[in-house]
DNA sequence: CGAGTATACCTCGAACTAAAAGGTATTACA
DNA sequence: TGTAATACCTTTTAGTTCGAGGTATACTCG
């Protein structure tokens, strides 16, 4: 028992990394700068976050990795799966319905 | 050293709280039902955060209580100070930046 | 050529948050 | 009488994120 669910904001970092990799392929590396960059540096994911995140999602079959050799340096490249896919809708599902119930608190004059 | 800064979507809660208490002064049990209706029930607070944030925030000069007997039972009020809406401004300003970091992530097809 | 910076991968420990459950007491109601 | 609702609170546990550290290769510039 003791059943602690997930604290209901988690999964952003999870949620852009998906959203990013749906585009494109592309490298731990290369994410840490796209995140910075795609969110107009609202929002800065260090690599103690993201490449955990990776190999997590890779484990659960929501990203495969391939190494590729680039200019002498090795990049481990990742590509969504279909379950990526499903996972990265179900996340922006989530994501949507938080992002509008906070709007709401903050914007109606609640005392009506 | 070691120096670890709040996780960059925390201080949710605590936007929630502050908000609602910038429109009328409440109390902790009447929060937790409050929060759930103006959010649309997206965003549940159980009492374990409810009342330990309400704690922090008066320690921190944000809030300010006061013990007002209802029909034989008694209640804790809580209102906004002058520091408590300084508070309220500052994590609505930080939330708007990240939700717009992560919107624009989202919607931008970003092999533009 | 040598030193420093950038690229590229990774892991571990600490800090912090929020979730759930448990605990007490009073009042309402059936 | 006994059960549900109100009202307060704390403690334990689980989970996420943060920062710092560690390795290694490549590039740049004096």
């Amino acid at each position: 028992m003791a059943q602690t669910n997930p604290p209901f904001m988690s999964g952003v970092p999870e949620l852009l990394l998906l959203r990013l990799l749906d585009q494109r392929e592309m490298y731990g590396y290369e994410l840490v700068r796209s995140v910075r960059k795609v969110t107009g540096e609202a929002i800065s994911l260090g690599e103690g976050v993201i490449y955990p995140a990776l190999h997590s999602l890779e484990r659960n079959g929501a990203l495969k990795s391939r190494r590729k050799p680039v200019g002498g340096r090795t990049r481990v490249y990742y590509a969504l799966t279909a379950k990526g896919r499903q996972r990265l809708d179900k996340l922006r599902n989530d994501w949507r319905r938080i992002q509008g119930g906070i709007t709401n608190a903050l914007e109606v004059p609640s005392h009506a």
